[in-house]
DNA sequence: GATGAATGAGTGTTCATTCAT
DNA sequence: GATGAATGAACACTCATTCAT
């Protein structure tokens, strides 16, 4: 995760926040704990940060401003709209294996965090569906997409492609394998997997 | 939510845990809260459940339970590929509507969880994403689905349809919205969304 | 300090409370302190009292009023302003020597609270030197006492009375010695301590 | 607070100290809010002064010190013991409405500090009673005082003086309303209360 | 001398769990 | 079986103090 090297304690708190919240979700989660695995003192965590909640919820938010940035930013460059939703599915797939399990939790999961958490992580998805929503209108109106509901197709593919992330298998794909997942997934959602009548 | 009516004090419980559990989380919730919401004394949660946890692993598990029957039976009516993933749909959006937001994380969510709940949670998942599995693989038998990866289209598909549940929209479909949602997402599943070229 | 039986715990919390809150100050007491002082557990302090502060302020208060029940019962037993004057010293001290060197700060100080507790203690001072004043000005019309500035008097007394109690001397003062005293110093009071002219 | 120049950022933080502590009490009040309000950082405050209870010590002994200067001077200026008394007197009031609230909780209060501190400002009082009942004995031997219980007289008096800034009337007095006061206060002392027999 | 980033000992408070009634 | 008073382990957070610069 690159950081600017002007608070390196800061950093490591943060990373050590994404590893320790990552392994033990927010609430089994204990400051001592990150701020040993950032190798700082208690205190120090509380010089960089107003509370805990606050560290989780900038650890949540800057992590998914980094992705979101990154996977933007590839979505320009493609022109189609299937490429734009392939290079949406590769880079959740990519960054996500970086962040597993919690990045997962902050993409995917909401509802198990207490409300002023929810109202956080709302915005977050809605922010990413929006996105979708927009490139699928897109794609309408050049004609590459079906006449669809576009906001309900979003949500479909958006909860797809977060459940690719599923940390229940451990496994690390190889890029080659993204490759070929994404590609087969992208074609199933364009062209279906009825067979053709 | 039909118990046997041994224990009335215990289904009063696991009512009131359900309740609790959905709206503040399984950590922001509190013992007390519940056995008031119960209408029993903090005590007599002990006498039905060891714990915290267990009772939050009970009411998930037997909550899935009753709803993976009502799912199976919903599927075992259908004869068509495309009737039995409507009918795992339109059951979860029901289902998962009467439960929101606690279902919800049960079905989807799994990383906030501390570990030993993690085990349990993802269980659950892998069997849904197995029955989706089966019922794919049966349509690609009965040349009812296209020669597809069978278990990557399930995950694709159980992610898009706990989505539709997002409880960021706090709204209640009704019947007639359901039945129209489902056969549109559907659709898009088997015919895809992309302009047929 | 009579209470009543119905919470022996509480009761118990209240005069370890007054015991170490007296010894160590409201900022140096600890809780943990106050609880092994009572034989009860951390905990239970929090059953019976919201917080430290609420505590302290409970101590105090209700310390306070039965105090100033004693007091009050007295002076209505008085008929001379002068035995009112005796009553009010005599109590004070009587009392005061119970509570030492807590109740004394209850009683006439309040500049090291923090801003919340001053605004209690305040009240109290002010009320008692309301009942002075009042004393006071009964006195002046009943002839008793000179036409003066009832509420500056008060003041004037109110402190001396304090000052008596002073927990510098941690000596107890006997019965008869307080008798002398107060007959003293009430005569200071009354007849002046300038040669007559 | 003439102070030598020596150390222009010791008596800034003295001032400081002095200010703060008065506002929030020794234990409410922040190092590093002094330092700030010093204009200095929170490690010069260690340069200057042990530790925060060295740091309020001195401030207190200090400005008693000063203190007890101006009001010795004042006194050796008059003659009679009335007009030493209404010099004790108005110096009290004039200086202590300077250093309110925290000032009359050193010069008046004992109690709610930790034993440590006790000590230090026990010996206070007890000079100050010290130097009253030796002016009360210089007017029995003048003839100016009844022979009365001086060190009973001047705890009295101090007591009553000690009200007088009573913090919980933040009004600031005229000049001449506290000539007026005085004046009115130590005649009740030396002439009585009681209506003339 | 001056600083403020870093620290960790210390504490109020919570809440799952127990157990005497 | 049912209860809720009692408990204490556990934890977020504070702030006086230190020390490298």
């Amino acid at each position: 995760m690159s950081r600017t090297n002007n608070h390196p304690k800061r950093d490591s708190i943060m990373d050590a926040g994404l590893k320790i919240f990552s392994e033990k979700g927010f609430h089994m989660a204990k400051i001592e704990e990150i701020a040993h695995e950032a190798g700082v003192g208690k205190g120090t965590v509380y010089e960089y940060f107003e509370s805990k909640e606050q560290l989780f919820k900038i650890i949540v938010t800057e992590g998914i401003d980094e992705f979101n940035v990154k996977v933007d930013k590839q979505i320009k460059k493609e022109k189609t709209t299937r490429g734009k939703l392939m290079a949406i599915m590769k880079q959740n797939i990519q960054v996500l294996q970086h962040f597993r399990p919690f990045a997962r939790s902050a993409m995917m999961d909401v509802t198990l965090f207490d409300v002023p958490f929810r109202t956080c992580l709302m915005k977050i998805h809605q922010k990413r569906i929006c996105v979708l929503t927009e490139i699928i209108e897109e794609g309408i109106r050049g004609k590459e997409i079906k006449n669809i509901n576009s906001s309900l197709f979003a949500k479909l593919f958006y909860g797809g492609v977060g459940m690719l992330n599923n940390p229940h298998e451990e496994i690390n794909l190889q890029p080659e394998e993204i490759e070929n997942i994404v590609e087969k997934a992208v074609d199933y959602y364009l062209y279906g997997v009825g067979a053709s009548k």
